[in-house]
RNA sequence: GCGCCCGUAGCUCAGUCGGAUAGAGCAUCAGAUUCCUAAUCUGGGGGCCACAGGUUCGAAUCCUGUCGGGCGCACCA
């Protein structure tokens, strides 16, 4: 079986991969190279298996700047005691120059120090790679497709909509940054009914504009002005041929020019918030190209397609079911409660048969799917995850496939919840809240809990320039730095790496928090967590504000020191790697680093 | 009735493929500060990680069950 693509506008810009390694990665490394000399020597059997050796920074900092596990996960197969074998293993760790030391703590941890050299040259590593810090091989070019907002095209985007875009939209652009070819694909239902009522609504917008007296919009209509342009447009275009005709000559013809209408405002409104996708691809377009009837006759063939009758729903009362037999996927076999039909019985296909076919296009072009829901799909998530299943494992390509569902966001005004009525057509836009509370905000503060858990989105809260708002605090920090080098530069200093020799303890700290965003973003990508990284750069500027604060009871502490050129332009040359890694960090989320507040 | 997600401090939430004494902000309490590196600072108290079992050197984390909340549950999208 063979799917071509349908309306694959563009392919995604290869992204470079940057396999920098980090101060992280080197240690992790050394100690691997301990435990192959241990086995060498003996002292472990030879290919003991590592899966679980874990080379972390450990969560109290007091335990020094980094630990390891690896004595307790391999004791037994060195046939001995944890301690006993950290002994052997911190031996081999203290004869590195870069270790500063390494103790055998607890039940046979080993917490290592190391060098401030080590940590001096990873400060200048930031200073080297610049925007190109934290970028892992980690993805190794495997390209993912992840398809997000996916709203249909029968109005402006409103907030339910957000989170997902968000969401979305910064996992594209971490794994990006992590080193996978990424697809920021966005898939247009034009195809169901919603469009024909879609279409009909504009046809009535368009004798509006030629005149006719329409009254209100009749139930089960979109009553939204938006639509008023449209049926302008489509009156100077099409003249009053269309006015008094019967649905069938108009309603395709209506449908095409109002689903492109809105689409041109959903992009719109996706813009507002940064968002762009490579691909717009269209249901009609892969029905009418023929895909949903070849993946049926395969699933057929392989027995996974058959015509069954639907049991009728548990737990439910429903007046008007009745038996019928229609087309159905052996969802079942895949570990879901029901075989699903894949067409409806006027012939049409269900939305779920569509989306199989869809799914098979997408898994053609990519290695691995993600699709970002709202979580009122919960219930469709299995279905689908079989259809993947039995699509590319049939197909001989197993394709990973994750399905991530975004909660709810409940706006509040002051505490008050806003209220919001889809009916009313007195939804929220998206739109509205960019106008009102700015790009940044919005992005940052959808980033700022897990997706999977409800959230609050408070419009007086979210404004406020205080420490308590996260987003302000991040750029605050990113300005400070900005503000401060400007500054410098005005009394005749400069950042400079020449004598990072005299950066001490409490500058060093700072180095290596910020040494762990190459770790936060390689964790963030493989568990698919953009809101790491949000919370990672509070902690970070967090850090550098404190520090910062202890400039106002000391003075030496502080950046610019008018008699010591040195040490102000080894103090500068730290600011100016924090703010990159900040901004490194922030271009991930796609939330502007500004210089001035 | 079934499925999915969630349950961590008074509140809002983090918590690294299982790791050491479970963290942050708000609120509260006690101090500092009115200088300019504006849009505060330092510290304290506060926990049965919903509950009960299990897995193992070790569980907030994995498994099972119970309770509580959200979302969904014929061919809609």
């Amino acid at each position: 079986m063979r799917f071509r693509a349908v309306r694959l506008t563009a392919l995604p810009m290869s992204t470079s991969t940057h396999p920098n390694r980090t101060i992280h990665a080197a240690f992790a490394e050394k100690v691997d190279a301990v435990l192959s000399a241990l086995e060498l020597e003996g002292a472990l059997p030879p290919g003991s298996p590592r899966g679980n050796v874990a080379v972390e920074p450990p969560r109290d900092a007091s335990h020094g700047d980094l630990a390891t596990n690896a004595a307790m996960v391999l004791a037994k197969q060195a046939r001995t005691n944890p301690r006993e074998l950290a002994a052997k293993i911190v031996e081999k760790l203290e004869a590195d120059p870069d270790v500063e030391s390494a103790e055998i703590a607890g039940p046979g941890f080993i917490n290592m120090r190391l060098s401030d050299a080590s940590w001096r040259a990873e400060l200048a590593a930031i200073a080297a790679l610049g925007a190109d810090y934290g970028k892992s091989a980690l993805g190794n070019g495997v390209t993912v497709n992840v398809e997000y907002v996916s709203a249909n095209p029968t109005g402006p985007m409103h907030m339910g909509h957000c989170r997902g875009a968000v969401v979305g939209d910064a996992l594209a652009s971490l794994l990006e940054f992590a080193g996978h070819k990424v697809i920021r694909e966005y898939y247009v239902n034009d195809a169901g009914s919603q469009v024909d009522t879609l279409a009909r609504s504009a046809h009535l917008r368009y004798r509006e504009a030629l005149g006719d007296t329409i009254g209100t919009i009749p139930e089960g209509l979109y009553p939204g002005d938006y639509l008023v342009p449209v049926g302008v447009a489509l009156a100077k275009e099409l003249g009053d041929r269309f006015k008094d005709v019967p649905e069938e000559e108009w309603l395709p013809i209506f449908r095409a020019h109002a689903v492109e209408a809105m689409l041109d405002l959903i992009r719109e409104d996706l813009a507002l918030l940064g968002i762009q996708h490579d691909v717009f691809a269209s249901e009609a377009a892969l029905q009418a190209a023929g895909k949903p009837a070849e993946a049926e006759a395969w699933l057929r063939q392989h027995d996974l397609v058959y015509d069954g009758i639907l049991e009728a729903p548990k737990g439910k009362t429903l007046d008007d079911w009745e038996p019928v037999e229609l087309p159905l996927f052996r969802s079942t076999r895949f570990g879901d409660d029901q075989d699903r039909p894949i067409k409806k019985s006027d012939g049409k296909w269900t939305y779920f048969g569509a989306d199989l076919a869809y799914h098979f296009q997408k898994a053609e072009n990519a290695d691995a799917l993600i699709d970002i829901w709202g979580a009122d799909h919960s219930g469709t998530v299995k279905r689908i995850k079989a259809a993947v299943a039995a699509l590319t494992e049939g197909a001989g390509r197993a394709i990973a496939f994750d399905v991530k569902l975004v909660q709810m966001v409940q706006l509040m005004r002051a505490g008050e919840p806003v209220k919001m009525s889809k009916r009313s057509g007195s939804f929220v836009t998206l739109a509205d809240v960019v106008e009102e509370v700015g790009k940044d905000v919005v992005r940052f503060t959808m980033l700022t809990r897990k997706p999977e858990a409800q959230m609050e989105f408070d419009f007086a809260k979210v404004v406020e320039a205080s420490k308590d708002n996260p987003v302000f605090y991040v750029q605050y920090a990113h300005a400070r730095i900005h503000s401060t080098l400007r500054k410098g530069a005005a009394e005749g200093f400069s950042p400079s790496d020449e004598h990072i020799g005299l950066l001490g303890a409490e500058e060093l700290d700072l180095v290596k928090q910020a040494a762990q965003f190459p770790r936060i973003v390689e964790a963030a990508a493989l568990a698919r967590e953009p809101h790491r990284l949000a919370f990672f750069l509070y902690e970070l500027a967090g850090a550098f504000h404190a520090y910062w604060n202890m400039g106002n009871d000391n003075p030496g502490k502080r950046f610019i020191i008018a008699d010591n050129p040195e040490l102000s332009g080894a103090r500068l040359f730290l600011a100016s790697q924090i703010g990159q890694v900040i901004r490194n960090g922030l271009a991930i989320l796609g939330v502007e680093a500004v210089e001035e507040m």
